[in-house]
RNA sequence: GGGCGCGUGGCUCAGUGGAUAGAGCAUCAGGUUCCGGUCCUGAGGGUCGGGGGUUCGAAUCCCUCCGCGCUCGCCA
């Protein structure tokens, strides 16, 4: 199915055709949702732009224009307004027969993308046996949602983390493990070590402390990346305890599964990262160390600032890896778009990785390589987030207080109320409320810009908030137990009846659902899906408010329960898009 | 010092060329509590950091200044 605003821009032009000659084929209509209400739905401002080229006033394009626009069977007569505005009202029987199409497709309405890519997420990644902090939550989250999105839209979307499992801090884990866990390294059980970032702290103690042990840690790098078996063995047990204690966070964060290819992966890759720069002869040797001189960026005396692909030393460094994973992604997965949703302050290696990749030829101009930045997570005090202590925050920690916050509501409510209910629905509201709102509010945020972190206004049930979300499709729910309504059954002959004011407003809203989703797909920023159902429940509530349902009469009361369920629809699919999950009751 | 980003009502933020700059929170005033009021209606409140420019039209593009953040050769 089309989205109507699709429809409307071919009109238009074939209109400016018809109009002004075949030199305006192709000329964009300048066709925007009305910038308010009261002009319509949709409007044109193409008459404003090519006036001048016309030689007439933009009044008379506009006319001009009007009279070659068919859209009768969309839209009222279309109204010139202002210096040249085109104002497009919807028809009532063109909305409520779409309506009834959006109800009956199980996509509601929503158009997969025309020219599906092959798409890499990459994904949060934290480097193992060190805990999941505050830093990881917006990648997870963005990460997430924006591949759940590109998904649903029909492309072919592969979600990769890109862990760091390789490199000197190997040594040290590997070389606590053999001595302190010497029996990990002898049977197959599953190992607890507790605490990991625990585990990770003793190791970084005694390589700070204990010469002997540094030593030892530098003998195991140089063993590993020799491939020396035991070491092997020690290096996979923690990698594999930490991927474990990694999942949990996930599960509990509701990502979608991925594939873990760790830097490790590349690691065989990597001399031939070198060898493919050498023969682009972009490689140049300075200091010892092999670089690729970069194109726009100086060091501090104003000369090119090189990237160091081989180290003084012979070692690598994360840009070689990720180098090497650009490759790989383009020969092996096949990517036609390579989107990385990383932190503002790594768009320097990003611009430098991708400027390199272009000039070896790896990077042509039918791929796309997308650094898809965002800000910080701030404290109240507008400083990036820290516990009390001035300590990193834990992601688990930060999660846990969330859901527990969410349960102290709950709980005041209840009583308040003098609701009973089962420690089982209690619990499952908590965690489904304190999750959804912490990554709510993450989302709703512009991508690129900082945000400052609080439980209280995340967790407030007014305002763009998930709870406030999440509320709308429990009323819709509680409409259907009311009066035992089951959805699913309304009949694809149900008639649409479009008569009071917020009863239109909900529908038009529904039905941009595509639009939206579009923008998404184009400026990865999902913070407008956000907006939208927000938007979308404030519609509902004030339609809820105005308009009875079940004591409606009919054919008024089908009618509105059609509205309803496909609110319902498009809320729960939303949030899905946004990883989060609807409750039937909270 | 160079590069990048940000600066919008008391607070948190939308809005990247189009009509009087929007929302939420907070404040104040009202409604309703009948399908879950965790709601709805209305009001006040902004020289869009300052200045200059481009344009028929600028929060949005360009220049410049101020403030804040990130970043600048062998960590990731």
């Amino acid at each position: 199915m089309n989205a109507t605003l699709e429809k409307l821009k071919h009109k238009f032009e074939q209109a400016l055709v018809a109009a002004f000659g075949a030199d305006y084929a192709g000329v964009d209509p300048i066709l925007v949702p009305a910038s308010n209400p009261k002009f319509g739905d949709y409007q044109s401002n193409i008459a404003l732009s090519i006036n001048k080229q016309l030689g007439q006033s933009p009044r008379t394009t506009a006319e001009q224009l009007v009279k070659h626009l068919n859209v009768s069977d969309l839209c009222e007569p279309p109204a010139v307004a202002g210096p040249g505005f085109i104002n497009l009202i919807l028809k009532t029987s063109y909305l409520e027969a779409q309506i009834k199409a959006a109800q009956a497709d199980p996509r509601i309405g929503v158009a997969t993308a025309k020219n599906p890519k092959r798409t890499i997420v990459d994904y949060p990644s934290p480097n193992i046996a060190k805990e999941m902090h505050v830093g990881h939550l917006r990648p997870a989250v963005i990460g997430d949602s924006i591949a759940r999105i590109l998904e649903f839209l029909g492309h072919e979307v592969l979600r990769i983390s890109h862990v760091g499992d390789w490199g000197t801090p190997f040594g040290m884990l590997i070389v606590h493990l053999q001595q302190a866990y010497p029996e990990a390294l002898r049977t197959t059980e599953t190992l607890d070590l507790g605490d990991l970032s625990t585990f990770y702290r003793q190791a970084k103690k005694r390589f700070d402390e204990d010469e002997n042990f540094r030593e030892a840690a530098r003998l195991a790098v140089v063993k590993l990346q020799a491939g020396d078996e035991e070491t092997l063995l020690a290096w996979k047990i923690v990698c594999a305890l930490s991927s474990r204690a990694y999942q949990v966070i996930y599960d509990l964060l509701g990502i979608a599964p991925f594939i873990e290819r760790g830097e490790s992966f590349y690691n065989l890759l990597l001399p031939g990262v070198v060898q493919a720069l050498e023969a682009a002869g972009l490689l140049v040797e300075d200091q010892g160390a092999k670089c690729v001189f970069l194109e726009g960026f100086t060091n501090k005396e104003g000369n090119p600032l090189p990237l160091i692909i081989q180290k003084s030393d012979g070692g690598y460094n994360y840009a070689t890896t990720d180098l090497a994973a650009i490759r790989y992604r383009l020969q092996v997965d096949k990517a036609q778009r390579v989107i990385y949703p990383v932190g503002a302050e790594q768009t320097n290696h990003f611009t430098q990785i991708f400027q390199v990749g272009r000039r070896a030829g790896w990077i042509t101009d039918d791929v796309e390589f997308i650094h898809a930045p965002f800000g910080l997570v701030l404290g109240e005090d507008s400083k990036k987030l820290k516990t009390r202590t001035g300590e990193t925050v834990r992601l688990r920690d930060l999660l846990d207080e969330a859901i527990a916050r969410a349960r102290d509501d709950l709980e005041a409510r209840l009583q308040e109320e003098g609701r009973q209910e089962t420690e089982e629905f209690k619990a499952a509201v908590a965690q489904a409320v304190g999750i959804s709102a912490v990554k709510y509010t993450d989302l709703s945020q512009n991508r690129t810009s900082n945000y400052t972190f609080s439980f209280d206004k995340m967790l407030n049930l007014q305002g763009n908030t998930a709870p406030y979300l999440m509320y709308a499709y429990v009323r819709i729910q509680g409409i259907s137990r009311k009066g035992q309504i089951n959805f699913a059954q309304l009949g694809a002959d149900a008639k649409i009846l479009l008569t009071e004011e917020t009863e239109l407003a909900l529908a038009k809203h529904l039905l941009q659902l595509s639009e939206v989703l579009g923008y998404v797909e184009a400026d990865l920023l999902p913070n407008r899906l956000c907006q939208y159902l927000f938007e979308l429940s404030q519609k509902f509530n004030q339609f809820y408010d105005q308009c009875p349902v079940l004591s409606a009469a009919e054919p008024i009361r089908t009618s509105r329960l059609v509205l309803c369920d496909l609110t319902a629809k498009t809320l729960k699919l939303g949030l899905s898009l946004l990883g989060i999950s609807v409750i039937e009751r909270m």
